[in-house]
RNA sequence: GGCCCGUUGGUCAAGUGGUUAAGACACUGCCCUUUCACGGCGGUAACAUGGGUUCAAAUCCCGUACGGGUCACCA
């Protein structure tokens, strides 16, 4: 095993789009392969034909390359360990699922559903732990037989189920956590390993594909853990050599404290969701490489290249991570500070039309104008979608002065600051941020204020607000009209 | 309930027997600045708990508490 390939999986069921928990899962993964050159590989785990939904491979993979992560073998490219679903992989399966059952080592099973829920129900009444009992102990061979056959008779379908060996302990050496082990008896009885609708089951197909595909790590997620013990029962039931397996601690709510439901809507949980928000995909990446991981300085914002560098397994967290979306916003404003310009005033055009504020086909004039507006607001920006907020005051009717605003008009410089402003600016031809601080200047001469009594005046008259970027640049966006108007609206207010 | 796993500042998170117990986010002070933001320099604040082991324990062992995971013909 030792001088053997490095091949690692990212199993995705297609049941939904990529959720920040598999996404880390595929991530590790990735990185992990990457940095011991070896394979990564994506295989879909399509068995449960019921819950599977249209298009979710398809989404799967679209946001894992969104992320950046390309893989070397999987449904879509194919490879030499093919195929990649595992709907596809039946004529694999059945024969090993015979085997087993010609082996003694499975059986079928008739256990209804129904009768299943009742031994759970009446074993949780007993406060006992929910478990199969072997629904043929103490028959003769005859007895059991008949049994089969009057279960036959009533035209029922059988499951398979594996038989767990008695009085065995499995263990192994986690990754993560160390070593683990569990009793054979506390796996809950036999498992299915064969669905009533022909369809393996995830216990048994998993198995069969690791080592087919020749996998040699695993790592998942930490709900994984109650189930490597009746994996490692088949590598033995066939004699392979299981992989080695690490389990990482799952991601939980900062607010919850437990595992992040799909149900749980206090956090955006699916990639798409930040993307259409306009999170940057390598800050994405940069961000999720470090739920559960940590690198080694104090540095905490990685390029995907150094990520790959500096990823060992062995620094993986054994406590729970906890996604916290400021930190998110936070990492992803560090991108988009030294992401160009034209790349996040893209995202922002794109945000700006959803939003209703510029038309959805802009003349190239629109599309000028929002550019120099995303760059008045680049470094404050955490996202995208914030451009809208943030930029409100280009697009709102004015509202009301504040209180501390008011308190700033009422100053007696203000109106002759005002004023000879207004005088001014509305000759100006050339609306540029160079002309405008060219009227303040005459305006300050003018008028001998300057500093604070100045600007301040001035930036509330034509913003309407306090608080905003580079007065110069802002108010020449604001064009001459809606500048004008705004300071007329002000005088009006001051009159009032 | 059984079995598994975890517990360092408000939130994350380094740390693997001897440290002034990193760093980040958040909060906050100062500086920069016409304002906000960005940036720079500071600050407040932590080893769940009780027993061991040891010259020495956040680090090792046992118990307790708390939290989480899992017990499917889902993956």
């Amino acid at each position: 095993m030792a001088n053997e390939e490095i091949r690692v999986r990212y199993a995705p069921s297609p049941t939904g789009h990529l959720h920040i928990g598999n996404a880390r899962t595929a991530l590790f993964n990735y990185l992990f392969a990457r940095h011991m050159k070896g394979k990564f590989i994506i295989r879909i785990e399509d068995t449960d034909t019921k819950r599977n939904i249209e298009g979710g491979e398809q989404s799967q993979l679209e946001n894992l390359d969104w992320l950046g992560m390309d893989w070397d073998e999987g449904p879509d490219i194919g490879g030499d360990y093919g195929p990649y679903r595992q709907s596809e992989r039946m004529s694999i399966y059945l024969p090993l699922i015979q085997q087993l059952v010609d082996e003694g080592l499975a059986y079928e099973s008739y256990k209804t559903e129904e009768e299943l829920e009742a031994e759970r129900e009446q074993q949780r009444a007993n406060s006992e732990m929910p478990h199969y009992v072997y629904e043929y102990a103490g028959l003769t061979e005859e007895e059991k037989q008949a049994k089969i056959a009057e279960a036959k008779a009533k035209g029922l379908q059988p499951v398979i189920r594996f038989h767990v060996p008695e009085n065995h302990t499995y263990k192994f050496n986690d990754l993560v956590k160390g070593p683990i082990s569990f009793d054979s008896e506390s796996v809950g009885g036999d498992f299915v390993i064969q669905k009533r609708d022909g369809m393996p089951t995830y216990n048994f197909a998993v198995v069969i594909d690791d080592h087919m595909m020749k996998i040699s790590h695993v790592l998942r997620g930490d709900d994984h853990i109650a189930n490597t013990p009746k994996q490692l029962m088949v590598y033995e039931a066939f004699g392979w050599t299981p992989p080695i397996f690490g389990h990482m601690t799952l991601i939980i709510n900062t607010e919850t404290g437990k595992k992040l439901s799909k149900r749980d809507e206090s956090v955006l949980q699916f990639i798409e969701q930040y993307r259409e928000l306009g999170y940057l995909p390598n800050a994405m990446f940069n961000f999720i490489a470090l739920l559960g991981w940590s690198p080694v300085g104090t540095n905490e914002i990685f390029t995907r290249k150094e990520l790959i560098k500096e990823f060992d397994p062995k620094r993986l967290s054994k406590s729970p991570a906890s996604f916290d979306g400021k930190k998110l916003e936070w990492v992803n404003n560090q991108y988009v500070k030294k992401t160009d310009s034209s790349v996040i005033a893209d995202l922002c055009l794109y945000e700006l039309i959803k939003a209703g504020r510029i038309p959805a086909n802009p003349t190239v004039e629109q599309i000028e104008w929002a550019r120099q507006l995303v760059a008045l607001y680049k470094d404050q920006m955490s996202y995208a979608a914030q451009i809208v907020d943030l930029s409100a005051i280009f697009f709102e009717r004015p509202d009301q002065l504040d209180e501390a605003a008011m308190t700033e008009l009422a100053d007696d410089e203000a109106l002759p600051v005002l004023n000879a402003f207004r005088a001014h600016i509305s000759q100006v031809t050339q609306f540029t941020a160079v002309q405008i601080m060219k009227v303040v200047q005459e305006v300050r001469q003018e008028t001998g204020v300057k500093g604070r009594k100045l600007y301040m005046p001035i930036r509330i008259a034509t913003t309407r607000s306090m608080h905003g970027p580079q007065l110069g640049e802002s108010v020449e966006l604001l064009g001459q009209k809606k500048a004008l108007h705004h300071i007329d609206e002000t005088l009006a207010q001051m009159k009032a």
